[in-house]
DNA sequence: TAAAAAATTTAGGCGACCCAAAGTTTACCG
DNA sequence: CGGTAAACTTTGGGTCGCCTAAATTTTTTA
């Protein structure tokens, strides 16, 4: 048998599945996760079985499900793994939502540590470096596409050093500002600068290899607490307003 | 069982290793492939079987094993993936040769038609373009390891507009010129500018989706008849002179 | 509250892998 | 030619993931 800490390709989908429908709402059914995984009642049976044996889930038979703190945890790893190779794949090769998906649920069994953290560097760089961004990404489109009308080299780089100066011209007016992260509204993004104080957020974010230079999404704000739900290098956050205090950002022109 | 002209991840890792074996080789014994799988013998003889009865192999008990033309086909295209994903973490992702090469070998099997085609087009861009190339490698490798001297979006972007401008200098000393595909030598790549001819060459480059501004490499070079191995979106493939006469090229500089 | 319906589990089976140990075949040498 | 070592195959046994059919439990409904 797999060791107890480690889960087969099957297992972390089941596993996946658990958490969104948990997710969705409080306590997932095996009916439920049969439907999601397209397999036999059956076979979530014996699923089950093994992710409780692991101690990934509470369960007891005919009773509802629910993940443990392992389970949970481990849940989240790989939605992340999921996440990361989607858009890797949506935002930079431009392949649809769906097929995207199913590729990434996959192939996320397959990934590296290593490799996912480099893809997951090299897609936050490629939104947020000039010379990357949406042209670049044009770009590689026109590449894909081009059939007779392409461009020299001489031609694209022309192109290129144009793009650029209007980027400046642009950057140039719109002054991009320094400020808290609280400050940020949903969906805009910016690069971190500096993230002030010791332990607490600074110790969680430290852990997680978010350093300065790293990007953050806001995904979700709560207007009434001012609480954020943010994404960086990958992971889903949870920030108060005190903590997004103490992280500095900036705007990224978008 | 899975259809007859479907393999299973772990039949097209015992294909590889056969054809990686017959090229280095003459034929593959089951020694050979145990031993580079890290599998049992047993095992071994249990896959040569399966892969003989779907039409694979060649393979008769205690015989020397050769790939069928269908056999050499398939494991040509699992072969493409392994490198196509390779490149990718390696010229792109700067991850280091082995680990690249174990992913790989992991991913291949999961990763779609159409996801590969976009990879292998994307390293080919990045690899081209003028944004892209060296210089974007680069900046992403500092993304990755800066820990506080990072800079703003505004810095950054005078960076680049500095970068490519210096490289406009470079390839107009340069004088990028035209050549049919023959005059390049080996490690050299060109873009393809125009494929002469309706037939033969120019109808296979066709089917492969090889147009005009994709990115060849000439891997060899024969010296006597002047034959060239060259790599194109991921094939490989062996030209005669009088074939890559009718290719013409835009050398790359560098 | 008892029967019907729905959800879940159990039992039994299959295919794809893999391994260890035991048996065969082959190649080669004195 | 016989003996032997190396290479190879077969046998027997185990895991994993999935399925169907049948049994069991829970929930709904009349
Ligand atoms: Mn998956
Ligand atoms: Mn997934
Ligand atoms: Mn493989
Ligand atoms: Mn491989």
């Amino acid at each position: 048998m797999t060791p107890v800490d480690e889960l087969s390709a099957s297992m972390e989908d089941y596993l996946e599945a658990i958490y969104h429908i948990v997710t969705a709402k409080q306590a997932a059914r095996a009916k439920d996760i049969a439907k999601r995984l397209d397999v036999n009642n059956s076979s979530v049976t014996g699923a089950l079985r093994t992710l409780s044996e692991k101690g990934f889930i509470n369960y007891a038979p005919y009773d509802v499900i629910t993940l443990t703190p392992k389970g949970h945890k481990h849940a989240e790893d790989v939605v992340r793994r999921h996440e990361a190779l989607m858009d890797f794949f949506t935002k930079v090769l431009c392949v649809d939502r769906t097929e995207a998906s199913e590729a990434a649920c996959k192939m996320e069994h397959a990934v590296s540590r290593n490799i996912l953290d480099r893809l997951i560097r090299f897609v936050e760089f490629i939104e947020i470096c000039p010379r990357g961004g949406e042209t670049l990404i044009q770009g590689f489109n026109n590449h894909c596409r081009q059939e007779g009308n392409f461009i020299t080299c001489q031609d694209s780089l022309a192109r290129c050093l144009e793009d650029l100066k209007q980027r400046q011209k642009d950057i140039e007016g719109d002054l991009l500002e320094t400020a808290p992260l609280n400050d940020l509204r949903q969906d805009q993004r910016g690069k971190i600068l500096k993230i002030k104080g010791k332990g607490g957020i600074s110790k969680k974010l430290a852990e997680l290899e978010v350093t300065p230079g790293s990007i953050v999404e806001v995904i979700q704000t709560d207007t009434e607490t001012g609480a954020l739900d943010i994404k960086v290098r990958g992971y889903r956050l949870s920030l108060s307003t005190e903590e997004a205090a103490k992280i500095l950002v900036e705007r990224s022109g978008n």
